[in-house]
DNA sequence: CGCCGCGTACGTGGTTCCCCGTACGCGGCG
DNA sequence: CGCCGCGTACGGGGAACCACGTACGCGGCG
């Protein structure tokens, strides 16, 4: 992890000085293993976004697709009176970007300094004719979207303050990328502020801070530098279990 | 409506006689303009389900995908404490059962007496394969279901009560197949029972037909049989903008 | 360097209010 | 009737809302 921080703060820190280069060509790291993707990355352009810069906001013309290469993104929706809402994050390895329309729904802004990749969109709708695996993949992708929108739905419509908070503590858990030092004790990264997962969750800012710091206080997290090591997952699960709303 | 209404009825008749039989070679009354489903047809297999019939349960095998005829479909959520979320309403016309793993994540029942088309997944997957103006058209139908995800998880978090049973009756307007009649007075069929809309919305059923009482003293909305006249759309859209929760 | 000033992000306490949860009454339909 | 779906009234609770205190990180400047 703190190798990994080490490397991708290298490419961004390349990236930054203004080279926006091509993509290498298939990772020479990765022997086999050929990525439906691996197909795309001679269309791929690297391109580094600093905290809080925007990808892209909603009303754009929805003519590329996006990886995250290291960092992380915020999906936010905004009404005319201001409620924010941010529909999902994007973590390493995350596609983003794909819609059925012409134009963005939604905005996306980098939560943290963050490496993209995109693509043409015209270059991943001709290669998903050609190439049937893509297209497999490109609509698991979205199914797999439509799953985890569907969880979500489930917090935000029927689960309590602190089971949101617990939630959304073992949703990133579960998708970060593979811990080398997981002895049950496992360190979680939150690059977002609470402002965003607070707006992720239905919930303020307040409420979170809330339920973290009793979570903290249980023994069942404990806080780190910008994010949380979970010490005790089964309780992390139960937690909040008997102020349900039904 | 009424004649759709009476079409489908007879359809839905002949089928609860027993006869489940294959659908129609490409329906000879829609001269031109080939839907990229109609490749689909031949594979296609018609099935009548009574009110409250489960079409799939949460864990069965993901082996096909339906096409609403007639009728209606809820996707439902269960948790081990019971709590209910109903993630989706599916119309006539519309596609659901699409999923990127082998198992059911949600259960699907029929809110109302309903006819359905399923198709076989391996079919599906063949066919999209092969011609890929299929393969692009799901990849569309999962992008809009997330699209409507995204909105509905806006709503669940963010929107007050009021606010949300407008949203959810202004949505079942923009959906509803074409109305002949729609003298801005549109007649809004609402074959799901309050529960259902309840689970939806993330309310409580009183909640619901608390702000659905007032909307109709105020004159917004009017009751019909198993449904809603929506009198005033401009009213419908700010109601409730002042309980806003930010 | 070491100190200060500033802005941002985060944690805490008290009050208010909307919505849940319960309970009861009503009409329709099998 | 007996059941189900639906509308109405009322008390309690949980999260929003407002306000304040704390801990950083950063740049300037003596």
């Amino acid at each position: 992890m703190q190798a990994q921080a080490g490397t991708t703060a290298a490419i961004a820190a390349a990236v930054f000085k203004g080279r926006a280069d091509r993509a290498a060509p298939p990772t020479p790291a990765r022997p086999a293993a050929a990525s439906p993707f691996d197909a795309l990355e001679q269309f791929g352009t690297r391109r580094a976004f600093r905290r809080g810069q925007e990808v892209y906001a909603a009303g754009d013309p929805a003519d590329r697709c996006y990886r995250v290469l290291s960092g992380g993104v915020r999906a936010v929706g905004l009404d005319e009176e201001g409620r924010r809402h941010v529909a999902e994050f994007f973590l390493p390895g995350d596609l983003f970007g794909l819609e059925a329309a012409d134009a963005r729904h939604l905005s996306a802004e980098a939560v943290a300094d963050t490496v993209l990749v995109w693509y043409p969109r015209r270059a991943v709708e001709a290669m998903a004719e050609r190439h049937g695996a893509l297209g497999r993949r490109l609509r698991e992708v979205a199914l797999q979207g439509l799953r985890r929108a569907h969880e979500t739905m489930f917090l935000l419509g029927r689960k309590a303050a602190g089971e949101r908070v617990a939630a959304f503590l073992l949703e990133m858990a579960e998708r970060a990328p593979a811990d080398p030092c997981r002895a049950d004790g496992a360190r979680v990264a939150l690059p977002m502020t609470r402002a965003d997962i607070a707006d992720h969750l239905g919930l303020t800012i307040e409420t979170v801070s809330r339920n973290m710091a009793r979570l903290c206080r249980d023994g069942t997290i404990a806080a780190t530098k910008r994010g949380v090591e979970i010490r005790d997952r089964r309780a992390l699960r139960g937690f909040g279990a008997g102020t349900a709303k039904h």
